[in-house]
RNA sequence: CGCGGGAUGGAGCAGUCGGUAGCUCGUCGGGCUCAUAACCCGAAGGUUGCAGGUUCAAAUCCUGCUCCCGCAACCA
């Protein structure tokens, strides 16, 4: 135990201002398929994951909800963690930034920092609209006004501290070229290094702005920003600068910081400079992964088309959605989300090959042996193909893991999978069992079966945590879960003989399509799993919620296309005697003359919003699909403008 | 010229250093009967978005173009 391995992955600490979607699940997903392989392996790992609570967003979502902001909070960690929990993540430690072990940290490095002198007050200067309280550059103006209210903006200058990221650009350059590994994939650091080339500015690190975060120790009217702030986590999370360091001595630098590539940038460049700064070693390696696309674009709360994670892991099982997510993404590249592709994957790759493999051999070993699993006794050239196809899905999934290539990894335990079940057409045991002198070689073959179930089982486990433990009520292979390894999925012949074969439930049943179309997760609300879920989430409203919508006809008077905007019309609409101006975002399905005159069904209780610095007050009701490539407004032409609609 | 990604058989994707274009699903035909209407074999189906260039050889490298998508802005 002396010279113990170690192995530290972090996931990027998430930002409670709402509930976390399937994004967050792959990465979280991902980093523990990671650290489960690494603990099979025999290494001591460090997992980290936490919540990133500060800033100004979080300040006003609290707000708007009348809440404290750590009480707002507190009930999304509660779910994030409940999510976690859901999704059988083994994290180590979960860091909340406004934790006191973590805000010392962060105002200990500052002040270092600080006092070397790569931390300097100087003033962020932007153009600041008084009413919004927000800074604005120049780019974002529209027609030099505030683009939230059309205002007059000044030009003033706001104190702020900043970081000599710019120093250390010429170092981490050299680091990165010194060490290809720490950026991760390849093209990805293309990109880095071409932006690192490109100059690296100074960062402003406080704002005066807002007060949701850590206080800059030397100056009470400064708050830190966002980077000097979440990224420490990595630190404050094992205990860096604490009396007590063990765990610090022992997992630093990091073995890899997982994430997906929108915050790459964060993590190559300014968490590099920022440890270049405070004389701490580097991590070993940043590692981005592609975006997990739904159908009809990215997802958003607006499109209605978020996929909660909850609700999936529910409804077809935690091994089901681990493994759909880590193979559906290629390597650094971008997948594709849609739950017909989820079912298929469930259907074809674990009811299908996997599922059906188990219930076929333990079917023969019952039939043939009584279910008693027999030892192997005769060999045949066919069972080396078999062996040297578990050796070698042993080997590939090693090499793809190592890499964090998690698609490739699933692909090659997979054809393992498939060779074995070639392999009973190829012995066809049914034959052989007619014939009471072939009964040795139905013995090897039966052994042999339960070899290639063995290895897979243990090389998917990483991705699929509770597999083994259900293989284990057919085929009790495992005599302790806990103590599995990795390098015995790589020796043929370690199955334990004589073992009591049992006819269990279908490891992966199949999924008919045809629930599905009535069920989808879309719909929560049919299944008693999902009902429970909604109930929890709230997602029901009351009658009572229902009446709090104020929806009346309106008549639309005038209609014109917003200028540089390819979606927005600017309407005005008669509400019984009163006039109002709405903007809706269907300038690319109705031309304004178009809807002159129609009488529409409209929310006016909506709190008005700016949208492109046009005041709007409520809201044109619309059915759409789910890519918006179909848009119809309501119309009711023959209601007398003003009238309630219920 | 705001930043970035992509375009490969019906669908979704691979393709490392340039060297006969692969995988999964689907379709069609056959086989098998141990199994979760599953499994196994075979077949059809692609001039790798377009146009040039480099090369003995280009999906892969270079140039130009077209189209799609994400971020941001404009989804209330």
């Amino acid at each position: 135990m002396s010279q113990e391995k170690t192995f530290y992955i972090t996931t990027p600490i998430y930002y409670p201002s709402d509930n976390l979607h399937i994004g967050h699940a792959y990465t979280t997903v991902a980093a523990d398929c990671m650290s489960r392989f690494k603990r099979l392996q025999g290494y001591q790992v460090f997992y980290l994951t936490g919540t990133d609570e500060h800033g100004q967003k979080i300040e006003n979502v609290a707000r708007d909800n009348q809440q404290e902001p750590i009480v707002y909070i507190d009930n999304i960690v509660k779910n994030i963690k409940n999510l976690w929990d859901k999704l059988l993540i083994t994290h180590n430690d979960f860091i909340r930034t406004t934790e006191t072990r973590h805000k010392e940290v962060v105002k200990a490095l500052f002040q270092k920092v600080y006092q070397q002198g790569d931390i300097y007050l100087s003033e962020y200067e932007g153009w600041y609209c008084t009413p919004c309280e927000t800074f604005f550059t120049e780019r974002q103006l529209v027609d030099g006004k505030c683009p939230d209210c059309q205002r007059e903006v000044e030009l003033i200058k706001e104190e702020s501290y900043f970081f000599k990221m710019g120093k250390y650009a010429q170092r981490l350059l050299e680091h990165i070229a010194a060490n290809p590994d720490f950026i991760q994939p390849n093209s990805r650091r293309n990109e880095v290094v071409n932006f690192i080339k490109s100059g690296l500015d100074d960062l402003c690190v406080s704002r005066t702005t807002f007060k949701w975060g850590i206080e800059v120790p030397f100056n009470q009217d400064h708050v830190i920003y966002v980077w000097f702030d979440a990224l420490i986590n990595y630190l404050s999370g094992i205990g860096y600068g604490d009396t007590n360091s063990e765990l610090y001595e022992k997992y630093w630098p990091a073995d890899v910081h997982l994430m997906a590539k929108d915050i790459l940038r964060f993590h190559a460049i300014i968490w590099p400079t920022m440890l270049m700064a405070a004389g701490v070693e580097l991590p070993k390696k940043v590692f981005a992964h592609g975006w997990i696309l739904l159908e009809g674009g990215k997802m958003s709360k607006s499109k209605g088309n978020v996929v909660d994670p909850l609700i999936l892991v529910d409804k077809y099982g935690v091994d089901a959605v681990r493994y759909y997510l880590l193979k559906e993404l290629s390597y650094g590249q971008d997948g594709q989300y849609a739950e017909e592709m989820l079912v298929s994957r469930i259907n074809s790759d674990l009811a299908n090959d996997l599922g059906n493999l188990v219930s076929r051999t333990a079917a023969m070993i019952i039939r043939f042996f009584a279910g008693k699993l027999p030892t192997a006794k005769i060999e045949a050239q066919v069972d080396h193909d078999l062996i040297n196809t578990a050796q070698e899905a042993y080997l590939q999934a090693t090499e793809k893991l190592e890499k964090l290539d998690f698609a490739n990894y699933i692909l090659s335990v997979l054809r393992l999978v498939s060779r074995a079940n070639k392999y009973i057409d190829e012995t066809e045991p049914w034959l052989l069992a007619k014939d009471e002198g072939k009964k040795d070689r139905l013995a090897t073959v039966m052994y042999n079966l339960v070899e290639s179930i063995r290895i897979a089982t243990i090389l998917l486990t990483p991705a699929m945590p509770t597999l083994a433990g259900r293989l284990n009520e057919q085929i009790p292979l495992f005599k302790e879960l806990d103590s599995i390894r990795w390098d015995e999925a790589g020796k043929w012949g370690l199955a334990p003989a004589n073992v009591k074969v049992t006819k269990g439930e279908a490891l992966y049943p199949r999924i008919d399509i045809k629930d599905l179309e009535e069920n989808s997760v879309n719909q929560p609300g049919k299944t008693e799993a999902a009902k429970e879920i909604a109930e929890k989430m709230d997602n029901f409203i009351t009658i009572d919620d229902f009446a709090k919508v104020e929806l009346k006809v309106a008549e639309i008077i005038a209609c014109e296309k917003m200028e540089k905007a390819d979606k927005l019309l600017i309407l005005k609409v008669r509400i019984a005697e009163e006039e109002r101006t709405i903007v809706s975002g269907i300038a690319e399905h109705y031309r304004p003359e178009d809807l002159l005159g129609k009488k529409v069904v409209v929310v006016t209780n909506l709190k008005p919003v700016k949208l492109r610095g046009v005041l709007s007050e409520g809201m044109i009701l619309a059915a759409s699909d789910k890519g918006d490539s179909i848009i119809e407004v309501l119309t009711v032409d023959n209601v007398p403008s003003g009238n309630v609609v219920r």
